[in-house]
DNA sequence: CGAAAGGCTCTTTTT
DNA sequence: GAGCCTTTCG
């Protein structure tokens, strides 16, 4: 194996010092990846290092698995014995095999941010707040917060120098034994525990040091002080850590990502060899230079010598649009036209924006023009009340103290358990001291009628629904015991109905193929024995992220956040919203750290292009109902004149809004293609969606929109590029 | 108890 | 424009 022959000195060098600590700085599209996957190829076949003692963290579960069959390829099945993965990933693995040790029951579940928020709001009300007064957002970022600089509800509330922060302090305490009785890890507990886990048991602690001969670090400029500290504890036996970042491309700051550890790093490892990577081979002449244009008005920052030997490549385009409608027709229409040249296909386009709720109209002219795209998180599918709904299911029945699924679904499908029975077998609960769960256990037990222990006046109606429950939550555990995980899958729907319940409700159709779509999730883990299975589809479940569900290999646009684009390349970019308060937006506003984040964002987006670049923006857009008339973004002041075309810097504005509301009016139709007449009630075909029924037509312009119901959706199409056809 | 309707509040990024 | 909450009515 000739490890070495596609790689520049730097790299090489980058590669090869495998001794010691190494900080690596990346410049976007310098082949860090390559790198990172030659450096563990490398300590495996040429420096005999067993993968069992190597350690190598990515930023998502997708780079993880990019990663793993990067080096199959190179290694074949010796990486299943890699330790490989997000941190999340790796703590919650080291907790479930040590965390009893530290009084951690390992059948505990991860609670995910909507989870936090809920279990936030009943923290608020037992200290007696008023969620409404007291944004539970704010208070989460507060407590995340102060679990990122590892401090506990005690040390925080003996800081704490604002009202806020003292209002966080006491919630945090609240909410921090809500999470214990639940036997429950937020997001940030996951690092926390770890932490704590190898502060108290120094012996298993020992353990990982031991065992961890190397450790590399992925996309090191968005770590947060807790992930710096477990690196440095794990590796502080044999100090092999290799950290890998980028300065210029942190933006995660708001989730405590702090960019001091690079410097931290540099002070506690003084021997740390330092390479940089600054030839870049993903992009043109002029994007790279439009890029470090940008960048460089950043004030906090090591200025970088990117260069390139690729081609100087076309100009940067700048558009305005009229409206964001007009925006996203831009973009299809562009992309269309690039693609008939036969220059690019359209899996080479991204579509980047600040908001997720910006996709919203790049979507709906996707769906009109009829051109395929993939979105990288809608509604984001783990996020939807019936996936949601079925994963508090299973996690009740991995982790019956789990009080926030099991509030979710103990009327979900309603079982006539309301508000006032809820709050009195919570009181009942806390008056025993016990959990809602063996309360209601306990409940189930008892003979009717009331008894000396308190035993609350429930009617026999609802006595009767809260009994029912609970013998179905009981069945669940222990079928979970026997069955594997889609035979148990089919067995909670069966039992609770939910089937019946999703498709008699709004969009039933819809959300019932994706329970389905979730069966085949669960599916994966069929085959592992069967406690194991539920343990490991939770663990996949929560701890996925939506860029993780981008499937490669389709041959459509990708609409997707600048945050998500991160470490991923395409030809074509198209960088949407370039206008004040969205890109950078409002909230950075008055503080100059989060300007510059924004800038960073920016840069990030625009080094993801290889071949081409457009910076769009709206001259009116529409945020939240109202439409007013945007300012451009102020980081287009920052691209020189001379490597733009498109007209679209903003000096030129006038000319500009008068040019654009004509210019992308003429739309080459798919002319050549049947264009049929349709009425009402025709049925037609479409590549696409298949079958479908027409609801309506409309004439615009010199075009007609056709409203069509295909099998479960309904679609907004124009009869000029849907490309539809009429059944006969 | 639950469904339906009306009023409210917000605007970011995600492991 | 939507999601969340409260109110109202059956």
């Amino acid at each position: 194996m000739d490890i070495f022959s596609e790689l520049n000195p730097a790299q090489r060098e980058a590669v090869e010092a495998i001794s010691g600590p190494v900080l690596i700085i990346a410049g976007p599209g310098s082949g860090k990846t390559g790198v990172i996957t030659h450096r563990v190829a490398y300590l495996i076949k040429v420096c005999g290092v067993s993968p069992h003692r190597i350690m190598a963290v990515t930023f998502t579960n997708k780079a993880a698995r990019e990663m793993k069959s990067r080096l199959e390829q190179l290694l074949g099945a010796l990486v299943r014995d890699l330790t490989l993965g997000t941190f999340h990933a790796i703590c919650a693995r080291i907790l479930r095999l040590e965390g009893k040790k530290v009084g951690l029951d390992p059948h505990f579940v991860i609670y995910d941010e909507e989870d936090q928020i809920s279990l936030l709001k009943r923290s608020l009300q037992e200290v007696g707040l008023d969620p409404k007064q007291y944004a539970p957002r704010a208070i989460s970022s507060g407590i995340s917060a102060a679990k990122s600089r590892l401090l506990s509800p005690k040390d925080f509330q003996k800081r704490s120098h604002s009202y806020f922060e003292e209002v966080v302090g006491r919630v945090y305490e609240r909410y921090q034994q809500a999470l214990t009785q639940s036997n429950a890890l937020d997001f940030d507990d996951l690092l926390v525990k770890t932490v704590e886990l190898f502060r108290g048991k120094p012996e298993v602690l020992a353990k990982y040091q031991q065992r961890y001969l190397h450790i590399q670090v992925d996309e090191f400029q968005d770590t947060n002080l807790v992930q710096y500290e477990l690196i440095k504890k794990i590796g502080d036996k044999y100090r092999n850590i290799c950290v890998v970042g980028d300065p210029d491309q942190s933006i995660y700051s708001w989730r405590f990502a702090d960019l001091r550890n690079i410097l931290s790093f540099e002070k506690d490892y003084p021997e740390a060899k330092v390479v940089l990577l600054e030839q870049n081979y993903r992009s043109t002449k002029t994007i790279l230079e439009v890029a470090s244009s940008l960048i460089s008005a950043n004030q906090q920052r090591k200025p970088k010598d990117l260069w390139t030997s690729n081609k100087t490549g076309e100009l940067t385009n700048v558009i305005e649009t009229y409206t964001e409608q007009e925006e996203a027709q831009f973009v299809v229409s562009e992309i269309e036209r690039l693609v008939g040249e036969g220059a690019f296909k359209r899996g080479d386009f991204a579509v980047m924006y600040r908001t997720n709720a910006q996709s919203r109209a790049l979507e709906e002219a996707f769906i009109r023009y009829g051109v395929p795209y993939r979105l990288v998180a809608g509604t984001r599918f783990y996020a939807r009340r019936e996936i949601k709904d079925m994963i508090a299911c299973f996690k009740l029945t991995q982790n019956p103290y789990d009080t926030v699924s099991l509030l979710r679904i103990i009327n979900v499908p309603g079982r006539g358990i309301g508000e006032r029975t809820l709050s009195e077998l919570s009181n009942w609960a806390k008056s025993l001291g016990i959990s809602q769960y063996e309360a209601l256990k306990h409940l189930s037990q008892l003979e009717g009628g009331n008894d000396e222990r308190g035993y609350p006046s429930f009617n026999q109606r609802t006595r009767g629904a809260l009994v029912g429950f609970i013998n179905l939550i009981e069945e669940f555990r222990s079928q979970s015991r026997k069955l594997n995980l889609v035979d148990l899958f089919d067995l909670v729907i069966k039992k609770t109905g939910y089937k019946e319940y999703i498709l008699n409700g709004l969009d039933g159709e819809e959300r019932w193929e994706n329970v389905l779509e979730l069966r085949t999730v669960a599916g994966e883990y069929r085959d592992l024995p069967p406690p194991q299975g539920l343990a490991a589809f939770l663990e996949g479940v929560t701890l996925v992220s939506d860029v993780d569900g981008l499937e490669e290999g389709v041959d459509a646009a990708v609409l997707i956040t600048l945050h998500q684009a991160k470490g991923l390349e395409f030809p074509v970019v198209f960088i949407v919203g370039m206008e004040d308060g969205l890109l950078p937006h409002f909230k950075s506003f008055g503080a100059p750290e989060q300007m510059e984040e924004e800038r960073r964002l920016c840069y990030v987006g625009i080094t993801r292009a290889k071949k081409l670049v457009y910076l769009v923006r709206a001259f009116r857009r529409s945020l939240i109902g109202s439409s007013s008339v945007s300012i451009p973004s102020r980081f287009l002041k920052d691209i020189p004149h001379h490597l733009v075309s498109g007209g679209g810097l903003w000096e030129e504005k006038e000319n500009l809004v008068a040019q654009s509301l004509y210019s992308w009016g003429e739309r080459t139709p798919a002319s050549s293609f049947n264009t049929p007449e349709l009425k009402d009630g025709d049925h037609v075909h479409h590549v696409q969606f298949g079958d479908g029924v027409v609801v309506s037509t409309k004439p615009v312009k010199d075009d007609v929109e056709v409203v069509v119901a295909f099998n479960g959706a309904v679609k907004k199409l124009l009869v000029s590029y849907a490309k539809l056809e009429k059944a006969v």
